[in-house]
DNA sequence: TTGTACGCGTTATCAA
DNA sequence: TTGATAACGCGTACAA
């Protein structure tokens, strides 16, 4: 029970030195003044014995535990996947140890239960929220950091993307094209990113003075099969009215879209124009490669565990919201249809 | 220091409901027989209090936590996040809390001492290696599972996938459609998952009676650049010796053939044929689709879990060593010569 | 400079 | 059926 016959604790390497606990407390931790010849003692006997530190135990007397918790909605997502990698970058180099968590397909109960039991386990929380979320990250009551997330409330500290403003580089990169028949694949009105991105669009047909053809925007979830059926349903449109490019709403969508393509034999870039966002695998090496909205995924991950770690420090002074910018990855499956016209 | 005046111990739960904490402890686990009046009560003032158990009080005295630790060697990768979700689910359903860790860029002493660290906060270790090696699970004392992984020694628990038989089936599909002269990119001999390829390559050709062309294997890490190199080099060689199909030795390799065919301006299945292994969104996407090798991404999660809980549940009669079937995906990849002779 | 003793929140043992 | 109390391993105020 509990105890390991093989675990070596402090009152072993106390005795085997010769000294009391606390002397060895205060070598391991490099506090007060020890003598150089009990230091010597205290290293050689915890080498010897190869004693490591119980952080049950210290977390249990001191309430840190040097370890961030990261939540994301789902590990097969290489956004995720990078937004993870950065930020465990920084926060090792900070001295932390993170650790990841996922809530796919958890119900919201769960959730709450789960992060007052991570409460003991983390000193601070990194989180990127479902959508639409389903994690009840108020039952934390520590430090916390939303990534990719517009911030719910005045006291949230949260990095969010300029989706809008993602999905207008986009508009004006078809527009510039002279394309005037754009279609809109997946999202939802209201919805954090889609709605967002569907709403740049919006505006950026607006400013140019074209009128947005309902008939081209295309709702639904982020997922590959909206891509996929979406894209179908606006090539099925008669002729003068199907678009001549599409934007599709995330990284999924555009592979659904180019999924469906592939099966009609279409080329993208030539018959019909295709952009999205995310700069996906498919979006970098297919052929032609996708015209995306890239968004800074290590640099999100690192700018979370900055803030955060600046949190754990009891700073005061940290930025409740901040956004980052995104790059337009231009390549060719955008026509040029100015140039058709004057062939 | 430590408690944090919210936090509300089963001290205060005794108190409110007027009993010692040992019978709170005794109604909270549901052990030995406490009459339906305290019961009440206690969890009456478990519910107005809001109490919840700190887990870490829990672990220092059981030395059960109820948490099993993944490490993998990176998070930006599709294989890793398929194995990741797989046994994540498993394990959930068994009551278990999955945390993951990655040990990408670690020092093999950072990783000893890390898992000597997590010894006490987890009851069982997931690893799927990295490649090469650079992790101590030696240091790991406690049930552990290999995933992705020959069995580097007697007793540890290794579930593995059929590497050789993967690389077998490529080189049967390409022998079938007509192919003599083929290429394989990637792969260090002696490697245990690229040099079992590789092996399995060799003998395939051997038992066709076909000579293997050493100008035609280009050995290397399993990175994008030796991909996009290694094909590069092999298109460079004289017509005649040139093969006319290539097996990249995993997804980056496969990747980086990829970039490079398309930077070239050549038809994959036409100029060249191409197969792979690992079932990524460009061999599925991509056109063509490129045949691969599909390795049971998913399932291998799952059975680490399940061999993992069982080792947990100290079974005794689990197997050591548990070898996953591969699956050839036959796509457009590889031309047929055959055809194309008789044309 | 070093040692003693208490407390962190819980479980488990024993006595009542 | 319940209560008191000794662990679990460590940090730290206080005493020596």
């Amino acid at each position: 029970m509990g105890r390991d016959s093989r675990d070596v604790t402090i009152k072993d390497v106390a005795k085997r030195a010769g000294v009391a606990i606390s002397t060895v407390s205060r070598v391991l931790n490099g506090l007060d003044k020890v003598s150089e010849k009990t230091e010597r003692r205290v290293k050689a006997a915890v080498e010897e014995l190869g004693y490591v530190k119980n952080t049950l135990a210290v977390s249990m007397v001191t309430g840190q535990t040097k370890t961030v918790m990261m939540v994301v909605p789902d590990f097969t997502n290489d956004f995720n996947g990078a937004v993870i990698q950065g930020a465990e970058a920084y926060l090792k180099q900070q001295g932390y140890t993170m650790l990841v968590f996922s809530t796919k397909d958890f119900r919201e109960e769960e959730s709450g239960q789960l992060f007052r039991r991570f409460s003991k386990l983390a000193d601070g929380m990194l989180v990127v929220p479902s959508n639409p979320d389903n994690i009840e990250y108020e039952k934390w009551e520590k430090p916390l950091v939303l990534i990719d997330c517009y911030r719910p409330k005045q006291d949230y500290c949260a990095i969010e993307v300029d989706n809008m403003g993602g999905a207008a580089l986009l508009t004006e990169e078809m527009i510039r094209n002279g394309h005037r028949r754009i279609g809109f694949v997946g999202g939802i009105p209201g919805d954090s990113h889609g709605g967002r991105r569907m709403d740049g669009f919006r505006r950026t047909m607006a400013a140019h003075g074209i009128p947005v053809d309902e008939r081209l925007v295309i709702e639904g979830v982020h997922f590959e099969h909206t891509g996929y059926a979406g894209i179908r349903k606006l090539l099925a449109l008669p002729e003068e009215i199907r678009p001549t490019g599409v934007i599709a709403v995330n990284n999924l969508t555009c592979i659904g879209c180019i999924k469906a393509l592939s099966e009609l034999g279409l080329v993208i870039g030539e018959d019909i124009s295709l952009a999205g966002f995310d700069d996906h695998l498919l979006a970098r090496y297919s052929r032609p490669g996708i015209t995306v909205i890239d968004r800074p995924t290590i640099e999100m991950g690192e700018k979370g565990a900055e803030l955060l770690t600046r949190l754990l420090g009891k700073e005061t002074e940290v930025p409740v919201q901040t956004v980052m910018e995104v790059r337009l990855r231009r390549r060719q499956s955008v026509k040029n249809l100015r140039e058709a016209d004057t062939e």
